[in-house]
DNA sequence: GAACAAGTAGACCATTCGGTATATTTCCAC
DNA sequence: GTGGAAATATACCGAATGGTCTACTTGTTC
């Protein structure tokens, strides 16, 4: 069970990081923000870096639970639960404080993709743990619809996911979202109905 | 004609911010790179802020000649010149130093999207702009094409650029280019048999 | 009530940041 | 040659950075 500190550190940093980016935000507006004390982070974060990792991995997790029990919930058809990703999707890009995909703008600060050594930035390693998730899980759903190649599906719906987040951090559209959702049901129909010849 | 030394500066700027970020990126640096008296700097561009700036709008106007220029040698038919968008995304994103979109980036560390006031980042306000040329541009390419719905495959096909760039931004994956090239090619043919119809 | 872990405030550290000021040097046009 | 613009090096500024340390106050549990 987390300290009470660490969840009001968790609930602080997560805010801030995604209004104002990662490296924008300082130690102290985090300290502030939460009602803490310094040294109580440095006791359960080691650093900086710790507290940012430890908030992507709360945010992988709870992103995972939340959607799968939406879609869950939502459809009762495999079909159906494909397409209520999408549904998931619309309901996040159109509240008025999406910061966009947190993942992809920790890649986005956190050094190169391609490193010289293989050691890549804990930050980045959670972005693709995250995104690697998201495309397996949607290559299992598209595998139970029983879609002519469900990896290849998956992979092109994973880029509208990604396309649609991306869209909508630069300046939110809701004709790309809603074009961007038609098109996912057209490459999900397409995948049916190659795998019904 | 702008000063040579103001050119040395862009040029270590753009490559430092492409691999590292914009905030992670000290004035030092850049300094260091070209080779230049951090004077100059401070003459040539006011702060760190319009030297971010103008680095985007350079790319943006490089961008912009690079591929139109791509694409209208390469394809002869309206449809083709669709098609040769994504011919140039994959030049782009093969590349072994991809940076990811670095107009995404910078969308990512300057401030929110939505502000209360309408006073966004210039930053930002370089990378909305370039979100609407493209999307413009794939809008004319579309109508040229004579697809159904000229605008709303031009969303859809944006979408799928931006979602690629954030992919291999985050990882880079192979299968995922071809797969989404290969959904812009679907989401064209329909576009078309749509319009013929 | 004493031990003990957890949290507190706040001083302190070296470093770096973006940005300014000064004084000197380079170089080309006249 | 000489004037003047452009670029140079470098010292300096205040502020903020991430991180450490000490000393004090809780609250709980034997």
């Amino acid at each position: 069970m987390p300290s009470a500190k660490r969840t009001e550190l968790l609930d602080a940093a997560e805010q801030l990081f995604a209004t104002h980016g990662f490296g924008a935000v300082g130690i102290q507006q985090v300290l502030q923000e939460a009602g803490v004390a310094r040294r109580t982070l440095y006791l359960q974060f080691g650093s900086k870096q710790d507290l940012v990792v430890a908030v992507l991995e709360r945010l992988d997790r709870r992103w995972r639970e939340r959607t799968t029990a939406y879609v869950n919930q939502e459809a009762t058809t495999a079909r159906g639960r494909l397409t209520a990703v999408f549904a998931a999707l619309r309901d996040d890009v159109e509240r008025p404080d999406f910061p966009g995909c947190v993942f992809a703008r920790a890649a986005a600060e956190y050094g190169p993709a391609r490193s010289r050594g293989d050691d890549l930035h804990p930050a980045r390693a959670a972005a693709v743990a995250h995104q690697a998730w998201v495309r397996d899980w949607l290559t299992r759903l598209a595998d139970e619809a029983g879609v002519d190649q469900p990896r290849t599906l998956a992979l092109q719906l994973g880029t509208l996911f990604d396309g649609t987040m991306a869209c909508a951090q630069v300046k939110p559209c809701p004709q790309a979202l809603d074009a961007a959702i038609d098109a996912a049901e057209m490459l999900i129909d397409a995948g049916l109905a190659a795998a019904a010849l």
